[in-house]
DNA sequence: TGACCGGCTGGGAGCGCTCCTATGATCGAG
DNA sequence: CTCGATCATAGGAGCGCTCCCAGCCGGTCA
């Protein structure tokens, strides 16, 4: 990338160009254009001509030249605001990534990835995007208001996976899930068969979800007719480690309770095994309840009731919503998608 | 990309130039170029006036326009062979992913997500590669020689990861783990600790790690001068179902096994689990090893031993390779990367 | 029969950049 | 004071493609 760039190391037989296509099909560059890109009102001579011709040469348009001249790439980036650690093992990163990709195959888009945890990663994405890029997908975490604010600004085309940074941006295009609704299931779930003292582990407060998730399990606990005091609250980062933690802080701190609500399924595997090590029962003793519906959650033991959200589903969607908008669509578009309960052996 | 492509919906203030760039600093394109690129043999004051120019206008190449006249792209695709599915999921895939990531952000590289499970794939693969990217990491399961033989008759500069087809090629690029140093290590630590009837439950033998992961528990038996025969051979598919019921097979079939090595983690979860379900006690009955040293071995209860290889290591080198290849250097490369035993309580 | 219209074509222009060559400016040595 | 070497520069050429416009042809209508 810093020597002064050989002129194509991969040349040899310099690969045909479409000029070269079109004389031996006889025709012009023109035609032959025009007949590779399907357009209409060509003879069908001289698309059989071109064909022929296209196929013998094994002809490859040259994208970059296509790209200078139509200012589209065909690629698409998919923005993790993240370190490198967790950037592939992550389960949610993993679905968006997946059923984007789906969705953007059968547009002929191919995804690339972009990390953009520090200022180093985002000005390179900038760098890439404001010309390579057609448009981003962007997974963002906490502490994400910089990096929207930088894209915003950049102008350029984007759907973000989660409502960004404090409130509902109308202005942005965003897919997500229905966080509130979502929790507010999972802790009715739990209140109607009887549980009294059901308390919750919370992602980070400076993520939606987070907070989302618990304004559900709040108002599930307020329709019960439940108290909701702090001591039920319990901070918690989304990792394994915090759960565990947090559950052996809530079982020192309010003995009696009955039930909680993780708000994602790794705090719950991590509560599970805290409750299972203070000689608690689960479910008889204590249920307990996820969110997200991952693997880790069907292979808990007990296996964990979790509060299921369509992730892939969500990369679809937000891959079709990024094609629409780079099209020129009219106006942004939130869409949020709905969760369902799924009831194991926790609860 | 159907459409007859509006002159760049991203328009509105039109992006600078660097024709734009060069006029404001009062300079030539050429000499805008120059400074931007860092060439030498340019005065103080045009460096200084080129640089605040672009930063005043915000200027950001245009890529494409730079691909077409150096023939480098800057991206280079990864590429799996493997469906969506398990694309994201795969703690071999994602690491890779992650320690190529590192070293080609160092160079300014950025990675395109490529599948290439059936032919319509490996087409697309092909149009992209063949003038968009810079050269492919190939990540390739079983049943991979239609795809290395689609890639090598290319031209396209490559690294894979671990040794290709039938043999070890030596005209192609790859970077592999000792698997079966790591496997003989694995199961002469079982026999050292007095173990006698040592089964494995293999890979798919239609893949080379696979292979060579039997290679190396055949030949720490024979040093040790124990038979391994027939029965002690339960063939796997790296899957967690495998696992189980493999072992299920063999404890049915060898009932006073005392140990066994799995050719990776996951079938030696799964393997725990049958052995748990059968009321063998692990390590007292029955010693488990497993391969790849994955968070699932470290999760496992008990924390299963298991033969540790660099993964992201592997990655990183691959991209290395990769770099070096494209920049032309001589002949194809091959590395071996060690691997090292990582005893836990399951041994 | 001449004017017209539609389908089809060729080839110029130009996307934004890097490379190259020619030219001008500068300077120390003879 | 002149000359060649050295450095800095301007601007043309050209990467491979798509778009556009003018022009060609044959057929149809008054």
């Amino acid at each position: 990338m810093t020597s002064p760039a050989t002129p194509s190391s991969r040349a040899a037989g310099t690969r045909p160009t479409l000029e070269l296509v079109a004389e031996r099909a006889g025709v012009s560059r023109g035609t032959a254009s025009r007949v590779l890109s399907g357009a209409p009102n060509v003879s069908e001579a001289a698309v059989e001509a071109v064909r022929r011709a296209a196929a013998e040469l094994r002809y490859r348009p040259n994208l970059s030249a296509r790209s200078l001249v139509t200012g589209r790439t065909g690629l698409v980036g998919l923005v993790v605001n993240e370190t490198n650690e967790r950037l592939f093992s992550d389960p949610f990163f993993a679905g968006i990534a997946r059923g984007a990709h789906t969705a953007l195959a059968a547009a002929g888009v191919a995804l690339v990835l972009s990390l953009a945890a520090d200022d180093d990663e985002r000005d390179r994405l900038l760098e890439l995007a404001s010309t390579r890029l057609d448009g981003l997908l962007v997974v963002h975490g906490h502490g994400d208001a910089a990096l929207v604010g930088t894209l915003v600004s950049s102008g350029i085309p984007a759907v973000y996976a989660g409502r960004t940074e404090t409130a509902s941006r109308t202005d942005l295009w965003w897919v997500d899930s229905e966080n509130e609704t979502g929790a507010h299931e999972a802790v009715t779930h739990l209140t109607l068969r009887g549980r009294r003292r059901i308390a919750t582990i919370t992602g980070p407060d400076d993520m939606r979800a987070g907070v989302d998730r618990v304004a559900g399990w709040n108002r599930a606990l307020a329709e019960a007719g439940l108290a909701a005091d702090d001591a039920l609250v319990e901070p918690g980062l989304f990792s394994l480690e915090s759960g565990y933690e947090g559950m052996h802080r809530l079982l020192a701190r309010v003995p009696d309770l009955d039930a909680v609500f993780a708000a994602n399924d790794l705090m719950a595997v991590g509560a599970l095994r805290a409750l299972q090590e203070a000689g608690r029962h689960v479910p008889d003793d204590v249920a307990v309840v996820g969110f997200d519906d991952s693997d880790a959650a069907a292979g808990a033991q007990p296996a964990l009731t979790s509060v299921s959200q369509d992730i892939e589903g969500a990369g679809h969607l937000m891959a079709e919503l990024l094609l629409a908008q780079v099209s020129g669509d009219a106006g942004p578009r939130q869409e949020i998608l709905p969760t369902h309960l799924v009831v194991r052996g926790s609860s």
